[in-house]
RNA sequence: GGGCCACUAGCUCAGUCGGUAGAGCACCGGACUUUUAAUCCGGGUGUCGCGGGUUCGAGUCCCGCGUGGCUCACCA
């Protein structure tokens, strides 16, 4: 192909042996015939699913639709390509007698990865795919980089997750995903907002980063000269607001976790959170097996699923059994009725290691993370955790030793951590001494006292029962993902050199 | 952070025992008016992740580094 360079010298594309410089060049081969190859303003009137889903009724039709050209096989005096929008795909036919010279012409030169716009009537081919008969086309967005190939895709996933841009025009799966994400939170939205519940907003960036067992990281404010963590949780701002009598809130936000990262860890993640009053954590059991469960319907239509070979089924009630049951059914020790010395004897016949004075309470709740949790594929309630691994849920009357907290589990791993609130501020307060005196003891990932929270606390928190779900997780579970990093956009990499 | 693995053309991948860098798609030129992974003919476009070393000679062997994946530890 010749063109006509800046110096308005005669050169031929095929000088250039760099495919993007090829690309740059047609750009003068456009702009010569009059085309701004980054063109404006273009009016569709379908989309690709409308014209394949309403054909019986388009069928001779003049329609205009716009898309990426995924695809091009010329004919010499016909071709045909294919056209990808959001919703799909559709082949467009063009043939030189329609379109004249001129156009057929330029048409060739259009690239695949080229967006463009066309015109053209609705009909079917002879071998029976829905196409457009091109009357007439237009230059939107000339690309200048090549696109991966059409048979394999985009696979190496690191430019996948780099270049989210690359992997979401080539890999349709990808975009379906993320739409189900879309769909997803969508549906906690709609199904909480159904139930009375207040989505509220509350600070990202803490003074003091409470309500979970996890490091955070820390930035600085120049004007105010403090440093500041970002979140680890919303659950401290979110039961003030109970306090403050909005009696059903939940907060769908980021929260920032300075640890390790893995194919369950992303250190940006988001979490719905949610608060009610006069409720406890029977209530947040039933609404969190409805909850997963209508998102699921929403997403895949049905709450039957496949993760990652194994069949689950979401369809609520769900089982709910206590830690030390399920503790004692797998490994034989009952941890309620043995001594802090026998917890640790028996956690050490299983091969776990616990510190000299570890109670027995530790002790269980580490059999059952150990030895329990990761075979737990249908989703289960596992209730009533031990109490020093819950410095913000309120006691067992009967066994204070216990909290009325519970974990929904399911594929192996958490999806969901709820409790009736502790709403006792003293009872906070020493469970934040404790904390307190574990970081001194160099445990960087244990509670900082919040002295305001326990000042709402000491105006009154209505019995409350909270849930708190990881969103990224549910969605790997509803998208068949095996890693956060395939339902998170853009994950966070380390910058490439 | 530890262990294992990967990195070759824009993309997907070959590359034997250490001996001139390969294919398909994409791209360029040509043929072709209902194809659809279109087909046919011609063209290979490269800092073999980076830096050292061994060797007459390194994509290949050795050392270091980088990025990524999986995994263990930590966690949600």
């Amino acid at each position: 192909m010749l063109i006509m360079d800046e110096l308005g010298e005669t050169v031929d594309v095929a000088t250039f042996v760099d495919e993007t410089d090829q690309r740059r060049a047609k750009l003068d081969y456009w702009r010569s015939r009059g085309v701004d190859p980054f063109g404006s303003r273009f009016v569709a009137t379908h989309s690709s699913a409308d014209i394949i889903e309403g054909f019986r009724d388009l069928e001779g039709q003049q329609v205009s639709i716009a898309g990426r050209v995924m695809a091009f096989r010329g004919h010499g005096k016909a071709s045909f390509f294919d056209l990808a929008d959001l919703a799909g795909r559709i082949q467009v036919y063009a043939k030189r007698d329609v379109l004249g010279e001129e156009h057929y012409e330029m048409l060739g030169q259009v690239d695949i990865g080229d967006i463009v716009g066309v015109e053209g009537e609705v009909f079917r081919t002879r071998r029976g795919e829905i196409s457009i008969a091109l009357s007439s086309f237009r230059m939107l967005s000339k690309a200048l980089r090549s696109l991966p190939e059409k048979w394999h895709g985009l696979k190496d996933v690191d430019i996948r997750y780099r270049q989210r841009y690359v992997d979401l025009i080539v890999n349709p799966e990808v975009r379906g995903t993320f739409i189900s994400r879309t769909r997803i939170v969508s549906a906690i939205r709609t199904f909480l907002d159904s139930r009375g519940f207040l989505e509220v907003e509350t600070p990202s960036m803490h003074a003091i980063a409470g309500g979970a067992t996890a490091r955070p990281f820390i930035t600085h404010h120049n004007a105010l000269d403090m440093d500041l963590y970002l979140r680890i949780a919303t659950e401290l701002h979110l039961k003030r607001l109970i306090v403050g009598g909005l009696e059903r809130v939940y907060e769908i936000g980021r929260i920032f976790r300075n640890e390790g990262i893995s194919t369950r860890h992303n250190p940006e993640f988001t979490s719905v959170e949610l608060y009610q009053a006069y409720a406890d954590y029977h209530d947040m059991m039933e609404l969190t097996e409805n909850l997963v469960a209508y998102a699921s319907q929403a997403a895949l239509g049905t709450t039957r699923i496949t993760y990652q070979g194994s069949e689950i089924d979401l369809t609520p009630p769900w089982p709910r059994v206590t830690m030390a049951e399920a503790v004692k059914q797998r490994t034989g020790v009952d941890f309620i009725s043995i001594s802090d010395d026998e917890a640790q004897a028996a956690c050490s016949e299983m091969g776990l290691d616990m510190p000299a004075d570890a109670t027995r309470g530790a002790c269980l709740s580490e059999a059952y993370e150990e030895k329990v949790e990761a075979g737990l594929i249908q989703p289960t309630f596992i209730m009533d955790y031990p109490i020093e691994v819950s410095p913000l849920a309120k006691k067992r009357s009967d066994n204070p030793e216990l909290t009325y907290r519970f974990e929904a589990v399911c594929a192996g791993r958490e999806l969901a951590n709820a409790f009736s609130e502790l709403n006792d501020p003293i009872d906070q307060r020493e469970r934040f001494l404790a904390q307190v005196a574990q970081r001194e003891r160099g445990d960087d990932e244990a509670h900082m006292m919040d002295d305001d929270f326990i000042t709402a606390l000491e105006y009154g928190l209505p019995p409350t029962g909270g849930m708190g779900l990881g969103v990224d997780r549910l969605i790997m579970l509803l998208t068949d993902s095996a890693s956060i990093r395939d339902v998170i956009l853009f994950p966070l990499m380390r910058p490439k050199e």
